[in-house]
RNA sequence: GGGUGCGUAGCUCAGGGGGAGAGCGCUUCCCUCACGAGGAAGAGGCCGCAGGUUCGAUUCCUGCCGCACCCACCA
């Protein structure tokens, strides 16, 4: 064994996770009772950023944590072909390296570029998450465009459309003149932005006198084909009926009746314009009225658009509003705020438009996955992201799944060319089913990447094969994922595990935060503020990053990560690799025995040893990531370092050695078990230089309680000895005395064991303790109030100093007795506390008196 | 318009009905034979504001103020 004095993780980083699947200790063993996890799949878009590192690290946190349980486990990996994301960035690679656009090389030879793309991150991330060291199966490694998943989607689709859960239709949809091709509702963000109202007016047909209609985007009314006023209003009653004439276009529309109008808001008029907005085509449908689309696939207006044609939306703005101004249409401009959809791929601003699309009728399939929420049988962690869900899931509309892309699942419908007929089908149709003809064009279409997404935990275990993982690992145990894509992602598979696999995706779904920078900001490539986990992990390690994620995983807020943080823990990695390191430089004349005649530290380690083990466990069934961390860190460090291994500087020098060291081992077995699933490469690289190590801390067990070895008394003995040495160092540090004084130590009250007080004068370094029943009379000239009950001998020390501190020690007691007192006699307090509650305010006063009597006394003895 | 989360040490954040904790930073001391990436001691807080519940609130409830975020067809 040779371990150098400092932790060097790109040692130890390296070797562990080859070897662990070589072994196959990733692969499930295939018995015990399952525990499976599929991966959120990461895009293949590029590197994974600190949020993927977050996830995985959480996963691979309770994994390992399973796999040592003895649970069969299996994590499904995979990547997601993510469509327009990945469409976007090959588009944007090609315009950087060829200079070229997709449309110039068609649809076939982009699509085998995307292939190159995808073949080459995938690896990429596949290398990345193995940094990472995620426990994953990758011999079940899935792909969304893999050709059985590309099967499954092809199959629900199809069984969809049976059910008439998909259909096509025209409606208003969003559209991104940036990606071309329409998104659905939860691909728009809207942004609240100022925007200019403009009142405009509309001057009556065959009469004097105009209407005055107020709108955001004076373009659209080169479509316009209505004016809409709200029935009740008494100022527009008369009007109704009657014709306007559209400013600029000179083209007659009606003014109309329509409870959707405000009469509060604007003029109380709205000009309907049905092609461009959501609530005009309501109206629209409604009156009968006719649909005027004036924009192209790039938002520039079309020939509908008259002398404006080519313009693009911004500029025919800019335009009209001139022109109205010009010929005396224009009212007045007023600034107010409103939210505009943006694409949340690009950031365009979404274009409303209607078009014949695709959609999935959500309110008869999600009608199970409210249920299931709703009595928990698929529970959010933390609970508050029920609320989130199910008031998605009442308010559901159907979801625009097609998309005019290139890459992605290509629709499964064919048209035949010869009779109109629309053939749906899971298998390629070598002929109209209709009228025979062979002569079959396939809809151009692809599918909305999370609607392939929505069947990951049964199409990656095979699906619709009634495979044997299938059978075995579905549903899955815990879904781990950031609250942004709850209603992409979480909320359809629910959907769809339901529907086809009439049975819940998951029991669990574990929502962690996002990850910003240190001012609270987005990570993204375009404010530079990214951190990487990979860099990270060459600066720190992979250990400390993972273990630095797992304590700021507290359920809540935003995590806002700074750097430093990383450096905290890496310490940590070190304190753990020294420790272990003290530990095996003694290790010799070890043999493994009973732990038996253990000494009173011995006695407080291991219990609170199993204290940590049952905290630990405990949170990690609770998802509480930090609790658990926090825990091993405060133990490891505060209490077994600074405390138990100074101990064992004396114990392993005497009789007791081997028992010091079976008890060093064994705390630091039990550590390094429990350390496992958040720092996996430290743990293994330290276990097996103990001499009790196995194959692998990987498939090692679980520490189990011992609830035997648990001693409350020796727990609360030590304490005291804490207690006191704290006190000493204490006096002595503001006193100044130096560290071999020779002092003597009286501590009033009931004597220690010989033992606790050995082990007081070696960690305290102190020559002699006397226990007595009151104070030590003239010699005695320090006191400290940490204790309540200890002199420190300091003869020939300056006496100022001592008496400053007893008369701020006296002012506070004081206090504390007028408290007590002012309690015990409040009768509120005596008829409605506990009544140990009461004892407990009796006991402070009179140990509060006792003691500023004796404070006095001293004092006096000063002076 | 509805909803959620957050306001605790200089900074970043845990915690949670009974005189508040950590890391970093700061001050003083220590080359103690695992670790100076360390050890010891310390300074530093109206626990956002105002009410309420309670014997007791930083913690629970209500309102407000600030900061984020989510949802919503506010022309």
């Amino acid at each position: 064994m040779d371990l150098g004095t400092r932790y060097t993780p790109e040692q130890i980083e390296k070797k562990w996770y080859a070897r662990w699947v070589e072994k196959g200790y990733f692969t499930p063993k295939g018995s015990g009772r399952p525990f499976v996890v599929v991966i959120p799949p990461p895009n293949i878009t590029g590197r994974i950023h600190m949020g993927h590192a977050l996830n995985i690290t959480l996963q691979d946190i309770l994994v390992r944590y399973k796999r040592m349980c003895g649970f069969d486990t299996l994590w499904v990996p995979g990547e997601d072909h993510a469509g327009i994301a990945t469409q976007n960035a090959v588009e944007r690679f090609l315009e950087e390296t060829q200079g070229k656009r997709r449309e110039e090389l068609g649809r076939d030879r982009f699509v085998e570029l995307v292939w190159q793309w995808a073949r080459k991150y995938r690896t990429e991330i596949r290398q990345q998450i193995e940094t990472l060291g995620a426990s994953v199966d990758w011999t079940r490694e899935r792909f969304t465009l893999d050709e059985g998943l590309s099967s499954a989607v092809r199959k629900v689709f199809v069984e969809l459309y049976r059910k008439g859960l998909i259909y096509k239709g025209k409606y208003m949809v969003n559209w991104c003149p940036r990606c071309k091709t329409v998104l659905s509702d939860e691909e728009v963000e809207h942004e609240e932005s100022k925007a200019k109202l403009y009142y405009v007016k509309y001057p009556l047909c065959g009469e004097d006198g105009y209407i005055a209609v107020a709108t955001t985007r004076p373009e659209t009314m080169l479509g316009d084909t209505a004016v809409a006023v709200n029935p009740k209003d008494e100022r527009y009653k008369q009007l109704v009926g009657k014709r306007v004439v559209l400013p600029l276009v000179n083209k007659e529309i009606p003014i109309i009746a329509d409870e959707y109008v405000d009469p509060e808001f604007g003029t109380g008029a709205v000009k309907i314009t049905p092609s461009h907005d959501p609530n005009d085509f309501e109206v629209a449908k409604r009156h009968n009225l006719s649909f005027v689309d004036i924009f192209d696939d790039e938002a520039k207006v079309n020939e509908n658009g008259g002398v404006y044609r080519g313009l693009d939306r911004y500029k025919a703005r800019e335009k009209i509003v001139q022109d109205l101004e010009a010929n005396g249409y224009l009212l007045k401009i007023e600034d107010i705020s409103h939210a505009v959809g943006h694409c949340y791929r690009c950031e365009s601003m979404i274009e409303p438009r209607v078009m014949d699309q695709w959609f999935v009728s959500m309110k008869p399939l999600a009608k199970k996955a409210i249920e299931a929420v709703e009595t928990d049988q698929v529970r959010f962690v933390p609970a508050r992201w029920k609320k989130v869900y199910l008031h998605w899931m009442y308010n559901v509309r159907d979801w625009c799944i097609s998309r005019q892309l290139w890459w992605g699942h290509r629709i499964p419908v064919w048209y035949c060319d010869s009779c109109g007929e629309t053939i749906v089908s899971e298998k390629d149709p070598a002929q109209c089913p209709k009228c025979g003809s062979k002569s079959l064009t396939q809809d151009e279409d692809v599918l909305d990447t999370w609607f392939s997404s929505a069947l990951w935990p049964f199409s990656t275990l095979g699906w619709p094969e009634k495979t044997t993982d299938l059978e075995k690992y579905y549903p899955t145990s815990v879904l781990v994922t950031g609250f942004d894509i709850i209603f992409f992602w979480v909320a359809r598979m629910i959907v769809m595990g339901y529907e086809f696999m009439q049975e819940k995706p998951f029991t669990d779904v574990y929502i962690h935060q996002l990850i910003r920078d240190k001012y609270g900001r987005k990570m993204s490539k375009s404010l530079g503020n990214g951190i990487d986990p990979i860099d990270m992990s060459v600066k720190y390690g992979m250990d400390p990053v993972r273990f630095t994620l797992a304590i700021l995983a507290a359920q809540g807020s935003d995590i806002k990560l700074d750097e430093r943080y990383f450096d905290t823990y890496r310490k940590f990695a070190n304190k753990i690799w020294n420790a272990t390191r003290f530990a095996l430089i003694n290790l010799e004349g070890y043999e493994e025995k009973q732990l038996e005649g253990l000494s009173l530290a011995d006695k407080w380690i291991l219990t609170r040893l199993q204290r940590t083990v049952n905290t630990v466990t405990q949170a990690l069934e609770d998802y509480e990531f930090n609790v658990a961390a926090r825990s091993i860190y405060e133990f490891f460090w505060n209490e077994f370092c600074d405390w138990y291994i100074e101990s064992a500087k004396i114990t392993l020098n005497g009789e007791a050695r081997l028992t010091t060291q079976n008890v060093l081992v064994r705390v630091l077995d039990t550590s390094l078990r429990l350390l496992h699933p958040f720092m996996p490469f430290l743990a293994e690289e330290l276990w097996q230089n103990l001499p009790v190590a196995g194959e692998s801390i990987t498939v090692a067990s679980w520490p189990k309680i011992d609830e035997m070895i648990i001693d409350d008394t020796a727990e609360k003995e030590f304490e005291k000895i804490m207690q006191i040495v704290r006190g000493i160092r204490n006096v002595r540090a503001e006193l100044n005395m130096p560290i071999k004084s020779g002092s003597k130590i009286y501590v009033v009250g009931q004597s220690l064991s010989k033992e606790a007080e050995s082990l007081i004068k070696h960690l305290a370094n102190v020559d002699s303790i006397e226990f007595v029943s009151k104070k030590p009379t003239s010699s005695a000239t320090a006191y400290f109030d940490e204790l309540q009950h200890i002199y420190v001998d300091t003869t020939g020390m300056d006496l100022t100093v001592e008496i400053n501190r007893l008369e701020k020690n006296i002012e506070k007691l004081s206090k504390e007795r007028e408290w007590q007192m002012k309690k015990l006699s409040d009768k509120s307090f005596l008829s409605h506390a506990s009544q140990e509650a009461v004892e407990e305010a009796r006991g402070k006063l009179s140990q509060a008196e006792a003691r500023l009597k004796v404070l006095r006394q001293i004092l006096e003895d000063l002076r």
